[in-house]
RNA sequence: GCGGGGGUAGCCAAGCCCGGUCAACGGCGCCGGAUUUAGGGUCCGGUCUCGCAGGAGUUCGAGGGUUCGAAUCCCUUCCCCCGCACCA
């Protein structure tokens, strides 16, 4: 079909369509209510995101047909950070930005400018969005569309949060981000010049004591203080002396200004250079008195800038103090090993130093080994006994919190790699921010509600289960509010914005009512509206119950929701939050009910990624194949939970694939009212991929479901074809097939099935069309054995033509005779088929054959290993006559192999061969 | 490191849970043929090796084991992908 006929008939079927997926409930009807993540509209979607709202798109249009009242509602989270971001650069004019968004999404210049506003790019995102996914042909009810910045959303938030302030589920705690001085604001990833990858850790303080002062040295393995030998300074860079909440440290320049961002009060005093504090002596009660030594790979930019030297297990102390001291300085410091572990000697840092033959610090493999060391020693070292011999895994925590308990140590939190770097170009450093909000999914109270109710949700596939049931158990405390991004405040300290993560865990009840919500001026939605609306509680003071009474009907009807459908990614976070949302504030009869994960797309086996430019975006594809081709490609190639990979060769071929489908049906429009010798057959058939078709789909297989549906109705009618008597197409029964057919196929490609179902002569929409039940009355068992044995048998012809260099004349099938089929039954219902020669032979008639029977009952058996099961099952319900099988397709068989065909019973041929003649295995001579 | 998932013929990918249907579904690619003979579309056939009778041999990351029989079960080992949070 040609692009722009392609597009005038989707079109009309949109045309068709109207309103027409606007779902309200209907009692008495069983409704499907599936959600799919909302969309964040911050660009132009990709075939990526296509399979994501099409997977829902088709399970959705599945179960409208088979008659269910089904919900699939649509929205746009435009919550958080990222667009702010956006705007501010398409403001600065960045180049990467107007790039991205005018070249590659295609806004144009007139609209880009006015995104200096981050909700006109949500805004134009969000019609954007709808626009390609009407292309598509999704099936929403845009009736119910919101933003998650819409007053009555807002609304809609704060009492959620309410409720969950109100059960202790929100609370208040310190917490450290990213933290641009220039800016004043915390940075997000978007908001990196250089670092993105960096993460925040957190050390331990170790205090050693310098007379009045205090020398802290930043350790993430502070169990090794017992084996401290010295502290390590930089002699070319500055420290101060610094005032530190009412104490005197000794830190560089640099961690004055970072430990003045984490909760304390700093004063610079003096400056003390690096090279003073050489040799100086430094005291702690766990490491007693130790000298400070020069070291250049220490940098004033990590951490304090002084580092505690444990030389046995930590590399770089080792190989720091082997270098001063081969200029014979310090030879009186040795190693003090404290920790042991299996394959390791002593001191594993000196083993890794020696064995790599390190020559001195300056070794670009120093950091290889002390990862090696430090990896070790954690898995699998333990303290010495007098050390109380605890693993170190366990030890790094408790000595850590023992050292801040009882001396002095605190905590320091410190990037892992640096430098990070604003937009702004301004350096990036570690911030305490006080008075945080947090969501204790810690709680185990909270953890143990989430798991009971677990294991009655429905999970697909299967396999994620394992996933959830440890994100639940590993979900630490969410900060759960921002200072900067767009969102709804905190009710109760409006200071703080809520967060994109926490504002999308229950919003699945909010589109049972989204569109009558809007309705209502804000200012009536009160938390006491709220708790009537989804709770049905009723507080004395609530007036509006008249009001709001249909939305709660609404809501009951439609809750809980049947199935989440959310990429894989998101189980961390945002799949087992809404877990906890919802067992924090619905009723259990209102819990989610089930879940589908998605995999990830690739594009020509790339990820693909829109900052890297390696995106297909879904307008362009539809345009290009047409929305049928596509729908159909991306739910054929892989099932959803599994990666799919785009490429336009292959969507081509599918391209062909639904042509070569709807020219099939419309020949038959006009196909005469004839019957023929494999009708019947074709029917039965059909009424088994109607059954497998269904199943699929039912567990959400839309790959299987394809196969099923479409190859495999195509290959049984190659099948009937090639088996019409010469000069016929078929009849009648073609047209029944294709009948079921479109709808079958309607929930993937809609745009044509609807047309065809128009054509075909039938009222109304495909749309709504009742899905196809198998029937079992016009299951036909006998005649599919039939048509398996026929075309077995000129499968073996063939190949056997193929083999043979002689010109053949003739071709004889010898059926096998009636005690072989005898054994075959025997041999086939038996419960243990390799005691069956036996079975066979305790059979009076069978004795007197002798090895004659002894050697077909080994043949039987074998070729029963080698037939399906269900096929030997059939051969046992049905009493199949081959002769007459093949008797009644001569004609085929003639035309098929291309040569006369006589049929013989195998004892009456005069061919040695026929002999060989097994039961559905007819013995064939070549004339 | 912790947790989850994988490795199947040129590629993608079924099968494994419930061992014999498996030389291994299907698609793509490739080769050959047919067609109102366009290298395009459609249809038919082939596509691990060998084979003048429908068969045999060797394969399912690697190695070992259980079994009459293993891609499928058990053990060991190598490799790959994903998540690890304040980011949607």
């Amino acid at each position: 079909m040609e692009r722009d006929s392609m597009q005038s008939m989707e079109a009309a079927v949109r045309e068709r369509w109207g309103d027409a997926f606007a779902a309200d409930p209907v009692p008495g009807t069983a409704k499907f209510y599936l959600t799919v993540a909302y969309p964040y509209p911050s660009g132009a979607m990709h075939v990526g995101h296509g399979r994501t709202y099409l997977v829902p798109d088709v399970v959705a249009r599945f179960w409208r047909m088979r008659g269910r009242r089904v919900l699939y509602p649509m929205a746009f989270h435009v919550t958080g950070a990222p667009v702010i971001g956006i705007s501010k650069r398409i403001a600065n004019h960045d180049p990467a930005a107007i790039k991205l968004y005018h070249g590659l999404y295609r806004v144009p210049m007139d609209v880009l400018e006015r995104f200096v506003d981050p909700l006109e790019i949500v805004r134009y995102f969000s019609d954007e969005y709808e626009r390609v996914m009407r292309m598509a042909g999704l099936s929403i009810d845009w009736r119910r569309r919101f933003t998650t910045v819409d007053p009555h959303y807002s609304k809609f938030i704060e009492w959620q949060f309410g409720r969950l302030y109100e059960k202790g589920y929100v609370v208040r705690g310190a917490h450290p981000v990213r933290y641009c001085p220039l800016c004043d604001n915390p940075v997000g990833d978007h908001d990196l010049l250089e670092g993105d990858k960096a993460e925040v850790i957190r050390f331990v303080l170790v205090m050693f004591r310098l007379g009045d002062t205090l020398v802290p040295t930043a350790t993430l393995r502070p169990e090794t203080v017992y084996g401290v030998t010295n502290l390590w300074v930089n002699p070319d860079v500055m420290y101060v002396r610094a005032a530190v909440d009412g104490e005197i440290w000794l830190v560089s320049r640099e961690a004055a200004e970072k430990l003045a961002l984490q909760e304390h009060e700093v004063r610079i005093l003096e400056e003390v250079p690096g090279s003073a504090l050489v040799d100086q002596i430094v005291t702690h009660p766990l490491a007693g008195e130790v000298p400070i030594l020069p070291a250049a790979f220490v940098d004033p930019e990590m951490a304090t800038g002084v580092v505690m030297s444990v030389p046995a297990h930590a590399p770089f102390d080792y190989v720091a103090l082997r270098d001063l001291q081969q200029e014979g300085r310090y030879t009186e410091l040795v190693p003090r090993p404290l920790i042991t572990v299996d394959g390791w000697g002593e001191c594993p840092a000196k083993d890794a130093v020696e064995r790599a033959k390190v020559t001195n610090q300056h070794d670009t493999r120093m950091d290889a080994l002390t990862q090696e060391v430090y990896s070790a020693e954690f898995s699998k070292g333990r303290l010495h006994d007098r050390l109380g011999g605890a693993t170190v895994r366990e030890a790094r925590d408790t000595v850590g919190e023992f050292l801040c308990a009882e001396h002095g140590s605190t905590v320091m939190y410190e990037f892992d790699t640096r430098p990070v770097v604003c937009r702004c170009s301004s350096r990036v450093f570690v911030k305490i921010l006080h008075d945080q909000w947090f969501l204790t999914y810690s709680d185990p109270a909270w953890k143990d509600q989430v798991k009971a109710y677990l294991p009655d949700i429905s999970l697909v596939p299967p396999e994620v289960r394992a996933e959830f049931e440890r994100t639940v158990d590993w979900l630490k405390d969410w900060a759960a509010t921002r200072r900067v991004g767009l969102g709804t405040r905190l009710p109760w300290d409006p200071t703080w914005l809520i967060e994109p993560l926490s504002d999308s865990t229950i919003y699945m009840a909010y589109y049972t009512v989204a569109h009558r919500i809007r309705e209502l001026d804000p200012a009536l939605l009160t938390p006491a509206a709220f708790d009537y609306l989804f709770l049905g509680v009723e507080s004395p003071e609530f007036q509006d119950r008249e009001l709001l009474a249909p939305l709660r009907e609404e809501f009951l009807a439609w809750y809980p929701y049947d199935y989440r459908f959310s990429a894989k990614d998101l189980i961390s976070n945002h799949l087992t939050f809404q877990l906890f949302h919802h067992a924090a504030i619905f009723p259990p009869e209102l819990q989610p009910k089930g879940m589908v994960v998605f995999g990830m797309g690739l594009l020509n086996g790339a990820k693909m990624s829109s900052s890297k430019g390696n995106v297909f975006l879904l307008e362009d594809a539809l345009a290009e194949f047409g929305a049928d081709t596509v729908r159909m490609f991306l739910m054929g190639s892989a099932e959803p939970w599994q990666d799919f990979d785009w490429r336009n060769e292959l969507v081509s071929s599918t391209r062909r694939q639904i042509e070569r489908f709807e020219a099939t049906v419309r020949d038959t429009i006009a196909a005469p009212d004839t019957s023929g010798p494999v009708d019947d057959w074709l029917l039965s058939r059909l009424q088994r991929h109607v059954t497998r078709m269904t199943a699929s789909l039912e567990s959400f297989q839309t790959r299987q479901a394809l196969q099923e549906a479409f190859f495999g109705v195509e290959a049984d009618l190659r099948w009937y074809v090639r088996r019409q008597p010469e000069g016929s197409t078929g009849g009648a029964a073609l047209r029944e097939l294709c009948s079921v057919w479109v709808r079958l196929l309607a929930p993937f490609i809609p745009f044509t099935c609807e047309t065809l179902w128009q054509a075909l002569g039938n009222e109304g929409l495909v749309s709504f069309a009742p899905w196809p039940e198998a029937d079992p009355a016009r299951d036909r068992p006998a005649l599919e054995l039939g048509e398996e044995l026929l075309s077995r048998t000129v499968e073996d012809v063939e190949s056997i033509l193929k083999l043979l260099p002689i010109t053949p004349s003739a071709v004889e099938i010898a059926v096998a005779p009636a005690w072989k089929r005898e054994i075959f039954r025997t041999i086939a219902a038996a419960d243990d088929r390799n005691a069956a020669v036996r079975l066979v032979m305790q059979n009076e008639d069978m004795r007197r054959r002798g090895k004659e029977a002894a050697d077909a009952a080994k043949q039987c058996t074998t070729l029963i290993h080698r037939l399906p099961p269900e096929l030997v099952e059939n051969l046992l319900q049905v009493e199949l006559d081959e002769a007459a099988v093949f008797a009644a397709a001569r004609e085929f068989l003639e035309r098929a192999i291309g040569l006369p065909v006589r049929i013989v019973g195998a004892e009456e041929s005069a061919h040695p061969k026929a002999s060989v003649a097994l039961p559905f295995k007819p013995a064939i001579t070549i004339e």
